[in-house]
DNA sequence: TCATCTCTCTACCAATTGGTAGAGGATCGT
DNA sequence: ACGATCCTCTACCAATTGGTAGAGAGATGA
């Protein structure tokens, strides 16, 4: 892999978990084993190197989603099933996707902005989805953007919020992950049964 | 009100929308009209004035659903929905408590576990609840503590990403909050319904 | 061989960070 | 009038921040 593929990965790890304002450019530097300079050399300023990561993390999602769509059956509920299955394993194994998606959306920047641009269409196609199906009386009425609002925040929360889950007695093994999942799926279908 | 008051107040709001990293003490100095130096004299370091704002958030929350549930009738569906509607006016009109405590909670430090330790009755108290329910069939079977960490989840999550929202076209008048709010009780009933 | 391009380095910078030292103005009970 | 205590101030500090300047190693093509 390149110093550049290794820049944006090692960034992208330590902005999701840590928070883009707490992460220095020394920092990940150290943890790619480079100087500073060399990740200025890659990416001219800290803010076009958050740009880029939030590139790759959008693009990431957009892919693993449509791929999930792709596959799946006719049934919205199946359909909102494969979806959930196909984000819940990349965020729970890589909790920094969805963090820091979610850490930057959250704040009020140009950042923010163009991140919101990129995951536009992915809402907007969602969102008429679910207005398509609930009009077919396939799925329980409701206003569906914030029907896709309500499971954007159940998914993302769950998967960037580790410690809750301990809260309560959850483990991470192999068990509590698919018994995690599985719980998910079944909410998501309760919830939005007709 | 006092200095020290002031200080809590503005720290609060400060951390919780930007992030607790991002928030020097200077900043918070310089919006309560006070220099850096009087902050530190009331708290003798930034550690110390996290703790004490986290401490200040988890009351609140904690007072504000215990109220709730003191006024609430016994139907657990009742209940979640006085929860959710109690939880849900303080966390849209001040994103900041939560926003605090989820990124708090969000990472491993001493002052996440120090959080945890003040929020661990309120939440096994309804995990317990819910079991009880769920052996009663009045609410849909599950793992009552996953079941309890989803709730978190998406409450926590759609107070504290008004991005999200908007990006579903939702304003954040007063008829968007009463829509938003109504959609919220929809989908737990529909979810926890057995 | 020479020049060029790619990549990483050392050395430095001004600004900001959390924090210390200690002075001085109010307000208080005596 | 008095010292004591409460509160905020100015002045400073070392460490870290994002960023600049420019040298030099190594490969590549003519």
């Amino acid at each position: 892999m390149t110093t550049r593929d290794r820049i944006l990965e090692t960034a992208l790890d330590l902005f999701g978990t840590r928070g883009v304002d707490a992460v220095s450019l020394d920092e990940i530097a150290r943890v790619v084993g480079v100087r500073k300079q060399t990740v200025l050399y890659w990416f001219e300023s800290k803010d076009v190197l958050v740009d880029e990561v939030l590139a790759v993390a959008a693009t990431e999602l957009v892919v693993v989603i449509d791929a999930a769509l792709r596959a799946a059956p006719d049934d919205p509920l199946d359909r909102v099933d494969a979806v959930v299955r196909a984000v819940f394993r990349p965020a729970v194994r890589r909790p920094a996707l969805l963090g820091l998606i979610r850490e930057v959306s959250r704040l009020e920047s140009d950042q923010a902005a163009r991140l919101r641009e990129r995951l536009q269409s992915l809402v907007d196609r969602a969102v008429a989805y679910l207005g398509n199906e609930m009009d077919a009386g396939r799925l329980r009425r409701g206003d569906p953007g914030l029907i896709a609002a309500l499971g954007y925040a159940t998914l993302t929360g769950i998967a960037t919020e580790p410690e809750a889950l301990r809260a309560v007695g959850w483990h991470s093994d192999a068990a509590g992950l698919r018994g995690l999942r599985d719980e998910l799926r079944a909410f998501f279908r309760a919830a939005l049964a007709p």
